[in-house]
DNA sequence: CAGGATCCTATCCGATACTG
DNA sequence: CAGTATCGGATAGGATCCTG
């Protein structure tokens, strides 16, 4: 977190990639990547859902998980929320255009190792 | 890692994803997702890198996590390792086919993020 | 150079109990 | 329903030392 020396020699040809290393999107990396952060987002891409969806949707989840990691995707701008002021509550939860952005590659990959884990199952 | 209960009940039109919950996909891609993995793959697009290479490519990474890291990788055929029987021995990491086709997305996620995060250093 | 083995700590995360 | 607060076990992961 405190480091930032970048060993970015000026003049040398870099062979390898060095901007990945304390750069602002680490966080936000570390939270879509998290344990249960792509699973929530895969599973918003669908479509919107509240909160005892979500926990369903995501088997093997717990409510704390599910509402920490939810509260850091909001954070980060990925995820909004919105509160019915009902009784009882009912809050719902979808992806900003941000979300989706992200949502996007998330998919590729969860679908790309399915497909090679399973290529006789794709139908 | 031990439930096996999928919640699909035949027949109710699935409202969210119920694919994702235990299927073998899930352990790879907490490999690929974990928290040095990513930046492992990410590092290998560009070029095959040594150990050392890798460790200086990635800040912050332990040599004991980026060992870890890419035995997890190369266990998982994402990523192969090529040994020269030299002194000092010289051992050398690039990405398989199925590396390259995970790589992929995963630079297309670390890339949106960069760029929705600074907007104005795109230049 | 490329790791393995060990120790130890921070954190992740599930279980439980409680709130509006 | 939709959370919060707290506790405690499991694990991730860094530091250090050692090897081929």
């Amino acid at each position: 977190m405190t480091g930032s020396v970048q060993r970015r020699q000026a003049g040398t040809s870099e062979r390898y990639d060095v901007f990945h290393t304390d750069c602002p999107a680490r966080g936000v990396v570390d939270h879509v990547t998290s344990r249960w952060g792509i699973w929530v987002l895969i599973s918003l891409r669908s479509n919107d859902l509240r909160f005892y969806e979500l926990r369903d949707s995501i088997h093997g989840i717990s409510e704390k998980m599910l509402a920490q990691t939810l509260r850091t995707l909001v954070q980060d701008g990925l995820v909004w929320r919105e509160v019915e002021p009902t009784t009882p509550p009912q809050v719902t939860y979808g992806l900003s255009e941000f979300g989706r952005e992200v949502g996007g590659p998330l998919r590729e990959l969860f679908d790309g190792i399915t497909r090679r884990l399973s290529p006789r199952s794709a139908g």
